[in-house]
RNA sequence: GGAGGGGUAGCGAAGUGGUUAAACGCGGCUGACUGUAACUCAGCUCCCUACGGGUUCGGGGGUUCAAAUCCCUCCCCCUCCA
């Protein structure tokens, strides 16, 4: 893979955070970076345009969901994800392997792959990795990932072991099935709450030398500590030259915890989620703008925030708005949230350049209470 | 003037002698949400000194061991015919 490259920057010499530059063929951004969630191939509620407006560098989507509809091969006749989507900056995609733990009660795991049954018409379907690579090179991210099992937590021992041999396996057959030489191909750690797993998985996955390394397994029902905890068991028998992406993480305290700990990428629908349904995370905290305080509040929702639903509404006409259900509302919230995220990593950015991201993170966990009671992390 | 229908918690609407502080929906309040089956889900919503107590089903009066439910009376609303 040629076109692909990742740079280090800056290393923090407190911590292990470091500064780096994805180049890929649609574009350079720099890390630590957020990257906004668009499953179907939509952010929801937010536009490609708006997007570039709060300055998101990568954004996702799902393999599961477009080979379901619209078909990668519409994706593919359409000039790939990024034509589709007229999206002009890199995008990366997941495997699929978060669907074999959210839709958990609809699938079975083989040798094979992944019996799934639709979640939308029930029809059979069979996911192999074979199939979620060459799914993946029709849509035509930047970055792709290997198809693996997020198992739930917790597991035992023996099932996590099994899994994580299996995921190995099927990242083997992932990387000899890949085809395209533009499209970066990631490696992912799993081995759930167990060092020697973590550490077991990661080795085996750096032997076949991907792209870039992510951390799986992450947020699915463990304690911040726990999630800590694998992070820890898991960068250090990762490369340095190489990205390290968490996936699914988006809590405050837990970006700026994997940046210490040497994490380049994170994504996660937290954001945009809660933000449909009226939370706002900002750099006073959390808000629930349906809460009755905010009715004839008419103060900017984040003072501190540079995003369109700061500088032109006030919480009460946002409150209004998704009392209502309106479009608007999720829109702006949606907006205001990934902003919030992405500007935080901006400023560990800045802060690792400027030699005082321990400080930074240090302010910010101080600011936020996570250390004294705050474990929802933002 | 005549005939008929109806008044139940913020609203709509069940219930028509006991297991009813009263279904259900809406509205209201609060919470949850981490590689998106999610404009979703959960709880609370008569009053209180609240694992107990106090007052409720238009008003008043009865029948009954027991009434939102049966009887009497008054008030109010709606429809149709004059």
């Amino acid at each position: 893979m040629d076109k692909f490259k990742f740079n280090i920057n800056t290393k923090c010499n407190e911590t292990k955070a470091r500064t780096g530059t994805i180049v890929t063929p649609n574009g350079t951004v720099k890390t630590p970076i957020f990257m906004p969630v668009g499953t179907l191939a939509s952010v929801k509620y937010v536009s490609p345009e708006e997007l570039t407006d709060i300055e998101a560098g990568i954004i996702l989507s799902n393999t599961y969901h477009l080979w379901l509809r619209p078909g990668e091969d519409i994706i593919k006749e359409a000039g790939g994800l990024h034509r589709f989507m007229n999206v002009k900056r890199p995008i990366l995609t997941d495997s699929g392997g978060f669907q074999v733990f959210s839709l958990s009660s609809m699938r079975k795991i083989t040798e094979e792959g992944v019996a799934f049954r639709n979640h939308l018409n029930g029809d059979a379907l069979f996911l192999t990795p074979e199939k979620s690579i060459q799914i993946q090179n029709d849509l035509g991210a930047d970055i792709i990932m290997s198809f693996d099992e997020c198992p739930a937590y917790p597991a035992t021992y023996e099932y996590m072991k099994e899994s994580v041999d299996r995921t190995l396996r099927w990242a083997k057959r992932g990387k000899d099935a890949h085809k395209n030489p533009n499209q970066a191909l990631f490696g992912i750690v799993q081995g759930g709450e167990f060092s020697d797993l973590r550490e077991y998985s990661a080795r085996k996955t750096v032997e076949m030398d991907f792209d870039g390394y992510s951390i799986g397994g992450t947020s699915v029902g463990e304690s911040k500590p726990v999630m800590f905890k694998m992070i820890q068991d898991t960068v250090p028998f990762l490369p340095e030259d190489k990205p390290r992406y968490l996936m699914g993480v988006g809590t405050v305290d837990a970006i700026l915890d994997g940046i210490s700990q040497g994490v380049d990428m994170f994504d996660c629908v937290l954001p945009t989620r809660i933000a449909r349904h009226g939370t706002a995370m900002t750099t006073i905290g959390r808000i629930n703008i349906r809460n009755q305080q905010y009715d004839r509040d008419f103060t900017p929702l984040d003072p501190g925030c540079d995003c369109i639903a700061c500088k032109n509404y006030t919480r009460a006409y946002l409150r209004h708005l998704i009392k209502n259900k309106e479009g608007l509302g999720m829109r702006l919230l949606s907006i205001h949230n990934l902003r919030f995220l992405i500007k935080l990593t901006q400023n560990a950015q800045e802060a690792i350049e400027e030699g005082r991201f321990k400080a930074f993170k240090d302010e910010m966990f101080e600011r936020f209470g996570f250390n004294k009671g705050n474990t929802k992390g933002y």
